[in-house]
DNA sequence: CGGCAGTTTGATGTTACTCAATTTAAGTGG
DNA sequence: CCACTTAAATTGAGTAACATCAAACTGCCG
């Protein structure tokens, strides 16, 4: 069921995506024998990657760092939709639409793989294993945008961030091995309180609240969870 | 962009889906040659037409009426996770996934149109137009979501429920022909509430504000919206 | 040492929730 | 058509959660 397969793409890291949508290991990617339907990019720690409405003609891997989804409000918030970590589809979205109607930065220095549009939707058509593999980050997406959707519409602020903490431990699991429960998560208090729909203030209240109860630290861009058990218990929905 | 031909499995309606699942008009489908990999099924309003991890070997569209997807908490409380029209996949998840995450209810009498899902697979794989119209579910649903997320992390009650309103309006409009601002939205006030996490005595509360105001009016399920540039200002993200 | 971004703390304000009572609307059976 | 029943909506008062504003503190880097 968990997707883990190394990514040929992206040397030292694994992906679900990454490796079906090549099909084959690229031999001599150092050479520029590279294909021109796929080519690397990097930007920097808060770096835009993507621009809401304005047309990209690639579909992004995220090959190592952060990144993150969110929509730019007029009046000056912004919300996070999601954050993407190594090995994900910056948005499945951008396979079947050239223009995203959301922006994405880059949260830490970050490497991404890009394919050209149009050879990725000749694989959609043509290759069944990739369109699976395809099918399956689209039903993630979903699945985790209606646990996401619950969190917001009916868990306390205490209960949003334990809820996110633990989506991302699950996702960092998934790819590197955690010793002794400390995670690294290169997030501001800002990015929290933009993820989960509150101020920075309260963010910064609840995490020393957790702090004082022996729950998690947070600081210095690791996560260190004392109590997995009690975590759970008010990060978990239903 | 917008889909809307008219729908071979339900008479009288028009899907962007429905038609492209098929394929082809089903010359007699009055008598018991009808596939079995196609029937249908009623429920009435209130019934419990998914649920939850219980596995379903059909997918299903909605051929009439309202449904609604939906999480139930242990605390007693549940998040609406979006609103079924007529011609809707209930969830596009449900072509890939046996058991839902989610459950499903009838929001009015409905009536569903089911496929199996081993068949639903096969053309999948074969025919790209059937798959560019599923691809085409999984966006919308995803970008939905996300304007969906923002809505409930960054908006005050007011600005949810003209979102709210405004998505149903722009989704009735491209089914059936509106008439004087006045949409049947078969609701009451808790399922508002449910979906913008909110409480019902609050949305009551912004309700008849709105109505003080001149802006909307909604009571026997038909929504009259008497200031739609209003609406909008106040609804409209970004 | 100074400057800056990020975090913490306190005081106060606002929004939305909770609880409880009341009114309205929608069925139902005589 | 009207009493009766039940579900839904409204209203008011009190409270809790989170926001806002502003100041102080911390750690980091030049």
């Amino acid at each position: 069921m968990k997707s883990g397969w190394p990514c040929v793409t992206c040397p030292n890291r694994t992906s679900g995506f990454c490796g079906a949508l090549l099909g084959k290991p690229v031999e001599d990617a150092s050479s520029d024998e590279q294909p021109n339907w796929q080519h690397y990019r990097g930007a920097r720690a808060g770096e835009q990657v993507m621009v809401r409405n304005q047309p990209c003609e690639r579909v992004f891997v995220l090959c190592n760092g952060w990144a993150f989804r969110f929509f730019q409000l007029s009046n000056g918030r912004r919300q996070i939709l999601n954050f993407v970590l190594p090995g994900d589809l910056v948005s499945a979205v951008t396979v079947f639409e050239e223009r995203p109607h959301f922006s994405a930065q880059a949260l830490t220095e970050v490497r991404l793989s890009g394919f050209l549009r149009s050879e990725v939707q000749t694989r959609f058509a043509m290759n069944p294993g990739f369109s699976a593999t395809l099918a399956k980050s689209c039903v993630n997406t979903i699945n985790d945008a209606d646990e996401f959707i619950t969190a917001l519409g009916q868990r306390s602020a205490d209960e949003r961030i334990a809820y996110l903490f633990l989506h991302l431990m699950r996702r960092i699991a998934a790819r590197n091995v955690v010793r002794d429960q400390r995670y690294r998560v290169p997030l501001r208090q800002q990015h929290i309180a933009d993820a989960v729909g509150l101020t920075p203030v309260h963010v910064s209240r609840v995490l020393s609240q957790f702090r004082d109860r022996g729950l998690i630290e947070f600081s210095g861009g690791i996560l260190h969870v004392r109590d997995v058990p009690e975590l759970e218990r008010i990060g978990t929905l239903n």
